[in-house]
This record gives C-alpha cells, structure tokens and sequence, in this order.
DNA sequence: ACAAAAGTGTTCGATCTACACCCATGA
DNA sequence: TCATGGGTGTAGATCGAACACTTTTGT
C-alpha cells in the first residue's frame, strides 16, 4: 500500500429564512481553482480538531457568522471531485436564525452572500451536488424532526411557521390543520406577547419548548407533520 | 496552517439475517492496536480509489464477503478516536442476503464471524458507536425505505418477509394487516412458486419488484410500513 | 367603516387496529 | 387424523382533509 496523501476538508450548507425566501450562503472563491466562482464555505481540517470545530472555525472566517444549528450530511469523496488532487469533503448542513441572518447580510458584501434557493448561481467543484443534497435533507427532514424552530427567532407567531413550513414543502398548508396538529404535539409555550407588526389582528407569540420536545422523544412520542 | 497528517479509512457494518437473527459481520484484529479484539471490518482509502470501491474491497480482503446493498451512514472524526494518530473514518452500512451469509459463516471461521446483535462483544476503537448508529439506521430506514429485501432471498415467502420486520422493529406485527399493507405497496410479484421447508402448508413465493417500485417512487409514491 | 391578518369547529372519508377461523400439506 | 404453518375479511376507532366565518387591530 502506497502511502496515503488523501487531504480532508469540511463543507457547510447554511440555510437562513426570512419571509418566505429559503436561502443559502455561499462565498466567492478569492484563489484558483474556480477563483471568482462562487462556493459553499469550507476549509481544511487541522490536525487536532473535531470536525464539528472545522465547521464552526472555517464558517467564522470565511463568512463571521455564528451558526446555531449543525449537522452532518454526507461526505463526498470521488477521486476527482478537486482539480488540485485527492480531497475528501465531509458537508454538513447548518441553520441560522433571522437574527444571524441579517446581520450577515449587511456585512461583507462582496465575500459572502445569502442566494435565494430558486436562484442559485453555478457553484465550484461538485458543490451544486452537495447543495441539492442539503436541500432534500432540509425539506424531508422538516416533516419528522422539529428543524423549523431553529430558523425562526426564538419567539415567533404562528403564521411564521405555517409561512416556513409551506415555502419547504412547496405547497399549501391548511392555517387550521396545521395549527391542530403543532399545537397537539405539545412542544410550543403560547407566550403573554403579542406581536404588532403592521395591520390586521396581533399574533400571539410562540415559543418552542426543546426540554418538553427531548422529554416526549425519550418516551417514544415522535414529530411528524 | 501546519501540513495536514490526517488518514482517511473506511468501516463496514455489514448485516445478516437468517431466521429470526440479525447478525453483523466482524473480524479478529492481526495487529495492534487492540490486537485480538473484535472490530467493524475496514482500513485505509488509497489514493485513486472511490469510498465505495475502497469498502468493497477491504470487506472482500478482510472477510471474503460479497455484499448486495451499501450506503453510507456516517463519518467519524473525533481526534483521539485512534491511538495511532488521526484517523477519521467514514463508517458505512452494508447488507447481504442469507446465500452470502451462509458462505461467509462456513469459510474463515477464526478471522471473520457473525454475532448476534443481541450478544455483541466489547469492539475496539469506537466501533461500538458505529455500530450503534447503524442498528439505529436500519431499524429507523426499514420503515420508510424496502431495505428488508435486500436481507432476503430474492424469493421468499410472505412469513418470512413479515418475521423480519417484527424482528427489526421488536414488536409482533399483525399477519393480515401486514400482508394488506405490503401488497398494497404494489411492489411484490407473486410467483407461481411454492415453498415447501417442514410441516405445514406451502407458502406461496414473492419478489421484490425494484423496477416498480423505482416507477411508483418517481411519481412520489412513498413506501411506508 | 373597511382592510388585513388572526383565530377557531365540524363533517366526511380514509386508514389503522383488533381479532379468529379455515386451508393445504407432511408425518 | 393431527400437527403445523399459510391464507383470508370485517367492524369500530382514529386520523387526516376540506372548508368559511368571526375577531382584533390600524388607518
């Protein structure tokens, strides 16, 4: 066996969401190959890190946000999916809150920047790949785990989630049914706050309980929309 | 950013089942670390090989094995996972049908060997969190996806196809309730054949119809159970 | 008073669950 | 003829889908 010089790097897909826009990260790659193209954001592992904090570490610099949501996808690891040599890539899939979001938006403009996932430009590498990945992850496990909370604030009214939830599944979702049906999973806290933004009748705020959600998920109670 | 020392290896976790068993396949370690020990089977990814053909490979080294299905379920890459430096692994989840676990059972009994799920020894590295996810994965998969023929005999009777579910799932399933659910899928041929192993009366025989069920996935019909 | 978004129940059909007897074969 | 596993239908309960009017606020 000849001696392996395999290099090892990270990917991260970060959806944000506002206002019915999915959308993705990317940066624009600053060194060949594909220098001036645009990418997902990722970088080499170093020797001593988890690759959880190579996510976080790379995301940091490249782009100054701060996720709050990660998990891993898939690895990708053809022989010739770098132009520069053998690179095994581990993706993972990360979210963000409004928040995060919108402050990322307004800084560093020409490096980093939000595309709306029904516009996306050609992506370096086998990055376009990688993303319709990400994609499906996020809207077929948007049905079975509670993922949707962790792209809203913290505090939200219920037309934000069923507004979420009908852009990642493509389709309409009926206001009454839906609201049945997240209400008698008994993980959101109806809150004393009202929310007035604009006309028509203040919402109700909502918050999502994660100790009562981990709680009914140890005895068995499963998600599903 | 210091050179990156970082080896890249694959792991296997193959499953059998045969009779109300579901068995995964492990080897005897030759070398140290955990010389002796039981282990996932697996080693290093050369240079200009895809994952996949690199997890073929060390399984049909190591073991003999031939397997059927294979996807990948998840990498490993905490730094201090292997004594011996950084590894990171990328862990994958294999199943054979009883034919080649058969074969596989009688040949190399002292490098390779079937353990129960139920009897499972002490594995070396963190193999035993490998496996665990992957008992996880099949058990969680073989609801939503038809991995459970890829465990069987290409033909098989009802009987058996239901005592692994019930198996899988650790629960009694409901002969006529299962049997109108699964026909009902539309992806079971029945044969004109008849099974004849003992006492009783002759099971008729199926097959699983990939070709259909590709066709009714396509136009979004979901395989659920 | 009107525009705009929030909030709320009921009915119907589909699906799931529980359940027990007869059939075909080999010994 | 008996033991063994294979094959089948129905009734009640539960769950999901469809559907429209009233309430609260800002202008």
């Amino acid at each position: 066996m000849s001696k392996q010089s395999i290099k090892l790097s990270v990917d991260a897909v970060v959806f944000g969401y506002e206002e019915g826009n999915i959308s993705v990260l990317l940066i624009k790659r600053k060194y060949a190959p594909f220098k001036g193209n645009w990418a997902i954001p990722g970088g080499f592992v170093l020797n001593n890190e988890s690759l959880e904090d190579a996510v976080e570490r790379e995301l940091f610099e490249e782009t100054g946000i701060k996720i709050n949501y990660l998990e891993q996808l898939y690895t990708f690891g053809m022989p010739d999916r770098d132009p520069r040599g053998r690179v095994v890539s581990i993706a993972y899939f990360a979210l963000v809150r409004p928040d995060a979001f919108k402050i990322a938006a307004s800084t560093d403009a020409e490096q980093a920047q939000w595309f709306n996932i029904n516009e996306l430009p050609e992506l370096s590498f086998d990055h376009n790949e990688i993303l319709k990945a990400a994609i499906e992850r996020l809207q077929g496990k948007i049905t079975y785990e509670p993922l949707g909370f962790e792209l809203l604030d913290t505090k939200f009214p219920f037309s934000d989630l069923e507004k979420l939830y009908s852009t990642l599944l493509g389709r309409a979702v009926d206001r009454r049914n839906f609201r049945k049906k997240i209400i008698g999973l008994n993980v959101l806290d109806e809150l004393d706050e009202k929310s007035s933004k604009g006309s028509g009748r203040p919402a109700n705020l909502f918050q999502f309980n994660q100790k009562r959600y981990f709680q009914l998920k140890k005895e068995g109670i499963i998600f599903e929309i």
